[in-house]
DNA sequence: AATACCTCATAACAGTTGTTATGTAAACTA
DNA sequence: TAGTTTACATAACAACTGTTATGAGGTATT
């Protein structure tokens, strides 16, 4: 196994105590005990804590990236676009994780502007993704020509933000087969 | 100063402690310190730490509440929904500050089931809010009869907590007017 | 005027934290 | 096979945490 396997092994590691008992109480001692070794194989693989919780917060966006690179193969299409930003959709057990994990990361960065920046940065490259894809879409005269496609990325990453939250905020909450109407229904709206 | 007002004192200096430097830094020590006093001022008013937090996400959903109370005398219109939704926008300084303080409270609480239960429980008051109002406005034959009265106020406010989060993750974010236009625009998709 | 209470300061407590140094087998390298 | 690096385990460190007890000075009550 590769030095880079384990880091990651660690790293879900600390997911799992993340969402089990919280973001505070994820200490390098905790992180050991879930691995069932010591707190030497932590320390090992990542020079401090910093370090850890930076790389943790990248494999986040790395599986985000990696899942909607998966539907980026599909041929262009609304529903392409529609399975892109479903990728964000909590709809099953590994991406309610994630949304907890990410959430976690984002309530630790509010008072420390340099995670806010990491945050900002991963959001920014999803938010450039969905835009090419409008900008895809609109060449191909899919979605209607007059929508500022810079700023309707913004919009549609915040619906589907604003949906996920919804599933851990709500008791009454919309479900996954709600969820992806309410996203196909508002694209339709800019669709020729 | 009454108990009560000397109360939401120390959870006012909570606040700014948390979006200063994070909720995880604000031990009951640094508190005490923004307030200029001993933390005797602290436990004397709060009896232990839980206490404090729940009393201060308390006063992050009463501010939000006694807001939207106050747009609720306004007659009914499209626009009153509108300017109730903005609530929840960070649209200056003051309600920047509280979407810092929720996000943090609400990354605490991932891994803290009774925590995420007070979160859902404010949640769903601000739902039932949006709920009444549009099926006012749909009585009132303002907004189309085939929409579900449930389902849209759950879409309403994960927008506008969409737009809320792109205020802090997003670089190139809406700005107000554009947070504004969004909102207006997605309402006006359901009026007759 | 005596008593009780409210408001806060101070200090000590044990527990947890990240960090660091040191030890030790196993695996690789020469 | 001798030497070096890798992959951990173990332990000690100071700093910080929430909690609690004690006390002191002011204010209100009787």
């Amino acid at each position: 196994m590769s030095q880079q396997d384990r880091r990651i092994e660690v790293s879900e590691a600390a997911w799992r105590v993340i969402v089990r008992e919280g973001l505070d109480r994820t200490s390098i001692r905790a992180i050991a005990r879930e691995l069932d070794c010591t707190t030497g194989v932590v320390t090992h693989y990542f020079r401090d804590k910093q370090e850890l919780i930076l790389f943790a917060l990248n494999q986040v966006t790395e599986n985000l990236k990696q899942a909607m690179q998966k539907v980026a193969e599909k041929p262009l299409s609304i529903e392409r676009l529609v399975e892109m930003l479903c990728t964000f959709s909590p709809l099953d057990i590994k991406r309610q994780e994630i949304l907890k994990v990410w959430v976690a990361f984002l309530g630790y960065a509010v008072g420390r502007e340099s995670l806010m920046v990491e945050h900002q940065t991963s959001a920014g490259q999803l938010r450039e993704v969905i835009m090419q894809e409008l900008v895809a879409l609109q060449s191909a005269k899919i979605i209607r020509e007059d929508i500022d496609t810079g700023m309707e990325a913004n919009v549609l990453l915040a619906l589907v933000n604003g949906i996920a939250l919804d599933s851990l905020i709500q008791k009454q909450r919309l479900n996954p087969q709600q969820q992806k109407i309410v996203i196909r229904r508002y694209i339709n709206g800019i669709s020729i």
